[in-house]
RNA sequence: CGAGGUGUAGCGCAGUUGGCUAGCGCGCCUGCUUUGGGAGCAGGAUGUCGGGGGUUCGAGUCCCUUCACCUCGACCA
């Protein structure tokens, strides 16, 4: 069977109306449902599944390279929140307030979270004295709400799950090295478990984090050609230190400063899981993060040998992979579509013609190819399919990618490429505001980062023509 | 926050110029038969017509109001 045959009629296809594709996908295949609260989402068992191999893989990368978690209060004192000037004005808009407890007004409104620095920084303020208390390596796996006007589910959500890194250093050196190491460690995930390649690269002025001196980012292309924002990491220098007093004894026994970063990895994760390897039938999931990396459907179940014989192989195969056996009494064509619609990477079929020649019929999600294997040796068989298919979506990710990356040195060339051309455009840059504000303005597209390859398309700035200092990549975003 | 759209059973929808007991498909439950790409038959359960107010002898239908969700823009992981 062709993979690319639409099967699953209650999805939309996804080159009529992607957005709508994408909603019927979330819905569809039980990641989230909708909650009574606005903008808010629930994760259902299989979305929440999905977020738990996030983690727990990227944790271990977070632990690898000698990082604790902690857990920080969700809600923050007004005061605590407007000590850094820039950051309390890039997040005011979108923070949610407290003001009562229970029928009382409180002296003071407490925000609920909406990125947990200036917690991580008071905290530092306290326990941090000497040089021998550097650094800092500090993560918490939590929830944080931004207020949002236009929500979408793991996209933009009013409450999102992440994890947010805080570190703190001894010197500038020591913390831009963490920045750029836990930028790397993001790309490494994407690549490693997500099978999605990146763009790494430094943001703008414009668009870095709120309170930050550099902001660094890896940049996703979606099917649709969009790109999504899919981690950052931050370098403060001691702007945060300096206005939370946070200064340690060095060893010449005088006061410095410490340098802090910043880092981050949300539920977004899931939204470019979807939109760059889904298909008309619905989710395809990367094997590593895979709630269910292969399911048994048996066939004839009721014929002598065959339950027996799927709940043996269930049994075998469990102990290396997450593996279901569906033994309910739908059709097996229902089960197919099920689980290619909710993106289980490996299909196994068991009937009574494969008991005979002691085999099963395997089918991967990714092309859709039928494979007969031996039942004997199946682990390994399966652990060979399941990196295949982690790397076939990788190189399909990545070819789609660069096919979509194009290079403009005029206006005119840009201006056609942003409106007709779904992808990235390479493009010089001077360097001035106005030109990034004049390029959103006039043709809808925004600076993705300043690459950290970078590629010199031509020497003038493709909107004003100065001399460029830069390139960068622009497209439209999520 | 601006423009547009949608709210009727779990899901998708129909419901005429206001008129009788609010319907259909799918799904769900029970039983039997089926099983290599979304099975068949028989029986069964399920409604605050988004909420509130109004007009009317009578409102799912008309009016006011409010809430939610979706799409597109302006702002952001």
């Amino acid at each position: 069977m062709a993979g690319k045959e639409k099967r699953v009629e209650a999805i939309t296809a996804m080159d009529q109306d992607f957005t709508q594709w994408y909603t019927d996908v979330v819905l569809k295949s039980e990641l989230i449902d909708y909650s009574s609260v606005k903008g808010c989402m629930i994760l259902r068992p299989y979305g929440f599944a999905i977020w738990e191999n996030i983690q727990k893989n990227l944790d271990q990368m977070f632990k690898d390279t000698g990082h604790e978690n902690v857990a920080m209060p969700m809600f923050i004192p007004e005061s605590l929140l407007q000590k850094e000037k820039d950051h309390v004005e890039g997040f005011a808009p979108e923070v949610a307030w407290v003001t009562h407890g229970g029928s009382e007004k409180l002296a003071e409104r407490l925000c609920i979270r909406p990125t947990s620095e200036t917690l991580f920084c008071d905290h530092y303020s306290q326990i941090i004295q000497s040089w021998r208390d550097l650094p800092k390596l500090y993560n918490q796996w939590v929830s944080v709400v931004r207020w949002e006007k236009t929500t979408r589910p793991f996209l933009r959500s009013t409450e999102f799950y992440w994890q947010e890194g805080h570190t703190a250093h001894a010197t500038a050196q020591e913390a831009v090295e963490e920045t750029i190491r836990m930028l790397n460690v993001y790309a490494d995930f994407y690549r490693d478990y997500l099978a999605i390649p990146v763009v790494k690269g430094q943001k703008t002025e414009k668009e870095k984090f709120a309170g930050a001196v550099d902001t660094y980012t890896v940049e996703a292309m979606m099917h649709d050609g969009k790109a999504l924002q899919s981690a950052t990491s931050h370098y403060f220098g001691d702007g945060f230190a300096k206005a939370f007093e946070i200064q340690y004894s060095d060893k010449n026994n005088q006061l410095q400063y410490v340098h802090q970063t910043s880092w981050g990895l949300s539920t977004r994760s899931i939204g470019a899981i979807i939109m760059v390897h889904g298909d008309d039938s619905g989710l395809v999931l990367p094997p590593r993060i895979a709630p269910i990396q292969t399911v048994i459907v048996p066939i004839a179940a009721h014929k002598a040998g065959v339950l027996e014989k799927a709940k043996e192989m269930k049994a075998e195969l469990a102990k290396q992979f997450r593996v279901k056996l569906d033994d309910s009494d739908k059709m097996p064509g229902w089960k197919f579509s099920e689980y290619e619609m909710k993106g289980v990477p490996l299909r196994i079929e068991l009937g009574p013609r494969d008991l005979e020649q002691n085999q099963c019929v395997a089918v991967r999600r990714d092309n859709g190819e039928k494979i007969v294997l031996s039942l004997d040796g199946l682990t390994e068989s399966v652990q060979t399919l399941l990196d295949e298919i982690h790397e076939g979506l990788y190189q399909r990710a990545l070819e789609s990618l660069n096919s979509r990356i194009y290079d403009a040195s005029d206006w005119q060339t840009m201006s056609e490429l942003i409106a007709e051309k779904p992808g990235f455009v390479r493009a010089m840059w001077c360097g001035d505001l106005a030109c990034e504000l004049m390029i959103k303005e006039e043709l809808g597209a925004t600076s993705r980062c300043l690459p950290f390859d970078q590629v010199k398309v031509a020497d003038t700035c493709v909107c004003c023509g100065k001399p460029a200092v830069k390139e960068v990549i622009w497209g439209k975003a999520y």
